[in-house]
DNA sequence: ATAAATATGTAACATTTGTTACGGAGGTGA
DNA sequence: TCACCTCCGTAACAAATGTTACATATTTAT
């Protein structure tokens, strides 16, 4: 669903940003006074590691909305970086206008609820991945979950070295346990899909 | 906040339960289609793990609603086991009601939005200790919101045994990391509190 | 006060996961 | 076609974490 394509609501955002690729839209413990929506682009949650490395948070897509669990909580600083990565036009309303489309606009109050309620599951998904035990529960519970969603067994993955960092672990431990469940005949796999036999 | 000191609120509520201790409020893949509040007692989203043990995804207690983040989402299933942990007494409303109220009802609103945005900041903030990539950051991480939330160094626990399962560790790998940073001079601790020395 | 239950520290050892390195496969552009 | 780059599998080894066991401390129940 297109926000802007509703005129109401359209006019409500006042105010618009264009963010080239990399750039940093929001920092770590920046305060949320206003929610942004993605008309353009993509950005990233990311966490920076002390090492050096990079942990996505959350990723969010054309169309989505953020700042939505901020602006209302009690803590409304920003948990980590938010990222273009790629250029990014955003257009932003603030938080009175919001509340008054919460109430007034039944299709804005629809998207809004949809949207924190669907970033929660997503973030109550990812935690029930990362606390299974060791590496092969948290890939068995990933196709679980993904198989679900898209109810086939046949999980496409974008790639191996994709997948490793969204499960939290290093690339060749993902190789080595993948070979292992194919081995003990629970998967089967390729460059592209992962299969669920069992 | 009491929602039921709103009378217009309460009037709304219009189904009371009551669950004795362990009792299964939800199972896990019920489908969500009214929400609750905790009059008294307190609930837990348990996920139960392959071999017996079990994670608390998520705590709720008095005056605290559930079945939100679910209600307006895509796939509105729960996605664990909410179980009573003391007797509990709770009350519900269905989704029209919660939308009228949503509406018409400034207080509830509010609530309701910081209910949300708070739970959702809740899964991050874990997110963010699960995906340190080893036990001192994630200890470190763990210390870092709390002092941030309660504004001193010195943090509370409850036990260790209880820190130990929120950081998804065995406990004696805990208590030995914790002697190690106590002889590296990151931390100081006793049975009840842990203390950010750096 | 005493017994029982629970929490804690610690150590030895087992297992899992991370690190590093390297060669091959496949895609892409000159 | 060739050079280059990225992804992938694999192996040897290192490091982190889990498991089990047990002695002690603390709390709770009787």
């Amino acid at each position: 669903m297109n926000l802007l394509n509703n005129e109401d609501i359209r006019k409500k955002f006042s105010l618009k940003c264009v963010y080239p690729k990399d750039a940093i839209v929001y920092h770590e413990n920046d305060i949320c006074d206003k929610i942004g929506y993605i008309v353009k682009g993509e950005l990233n949650l990311i966490h920076f590691t002390s090492d050096g490395s990079e942990r996505i948070l959350a990723r969010l897509k054309e169309n989505q909305i953020f700042g939505d669990f901020l602006i209302n909580s009690q803590n409304n600083r920003y948990p980590a970086n938010l990222v273009s990565v790629k250029d990014s036009e955003i257009v932003f309303m603030n938080k009175e206008t919001m509340n008054y489309l919460l109430i007034q606009n039944y299709e804005f109050r629809t998207f809004y609820l949809q949207e924190l309620s669907d970033k929660a599951l997503n973030l109550n998904k990812y935690n029930k991945i990362l606390i299974q035990p060791n590496l092969r529960e948290k890939i068995m519970m990933y196709l679980h979950q993904e198989k679900l969603s898209i109810n086939s067994k046949q999980i496409p993955i974008k790639s191996k070295e994709y997948l490793a960092n969204y499960l939290n672990v290093a690339r060749p431990s993902l190789s080595r346990e993948l070979a292992l469940m194919k081995k003990d005949g629970l998967i089967d796999y390729d460059r592209d899909y992962i299969t669920i036999l069992s």
